[in-house]
DNA sequence: CGGTATCCTCCTCGATACTG
DNA sequence: CAGTATCGAGGAGGATACCG
């Protein structure tokens, strides 16, 4: 912000190789990130983190451009994840709400660090792009 | 610097909305996202933070299972956005040696977070996962 | 309303071959 | 050693139509 020294003591310092140790562990964890860091997931995450308990059609008309497909398909893996809860009221017409649970919560705090980085370094991101295509032209 | 960033220092431990403030930077910072929690970059982000520079053979035999192809193309993206260096030293043969810049090890930092979740839930999403299989069944 | 099923289109990614 | 060029398979993801 206004001093330099971005974020750095936001989370633990260095951080080395949390997993590295079991190369089992790691693969694993490597395929919940990548699970995780899906873009619909995170914009659902971010969705339902702010507004609390949703229906389908309500998330969809949130998150904007996202086709059925996609949000089924993407709740339904949050839900397979246990990130979000599925409640279907029987009645007509149907009625299902989603919500966080509690695992989902806290990965929406843990990539609290990624999107606080992403938003600060913004600037830095597009002006090393503009640097790198300029360069890329000599 | 920022465009009327108010400095907005409210953001408390949960990190509701970084920068859901304003579309078009939430846009980005979601690009931005996309890009950075890619599979290789992570990989690689993860191999150079922890041996600090390498040269390009040896990133591809330290991340293991990555085509040249991908390789190659991973790395630029990394440099296009600012997070490693590329240094070329003109000999025969040549000698490419690749670091983390300081916004490349602060996006390490910040993915610590993603990581250390991933690694302590590990279990509790596997658990989540085959209880959504049985309920699945029935 | 909240899905599922089908088709079709990019676009990523890997394998292979070649080069300075 | 450190790439570039080309091809081809496969999956992600959108559009559309239909169902409980």
């Amino acid at each position: 912000m206004s001093t330099g020294a971005p974020s750095e003591s936001l989370f633990a310092p260095t951080c080395d190789h949390p997993a590295a140790e079991d190369p089992a562990v790691e693969a694993l964890v490597r395929a919940i990130i990548g699970q995780v860091a899906d873009k619909w997931t995170l914009l659902i995450l971010e969705e339902l983190a702010e507004r609390g308990t949703m229906r389908f059609t309500e998330i969809g008309r949130a998150v904007g451009d996202i086709s059925q497909k996609m949000l089924t398909k993407t709740l339904r893996d949050m839900e397979r994840m246990g990130l979000v809860s599925r409640t279907v009221h029987p009645v007509v017409p149907p009625h299902v709400d989603y919500a966080l649970t509690d695992l989902g919560t806290s990965l929406g705090a843990a990539f609290c660090g990624v999107w606080l980085w992403a938003a600060e370094n913004r600037e830095r991101i597009e002006a090393a792009r503009a640097t790198f295509e300029a360069r890329e032209k000599r």
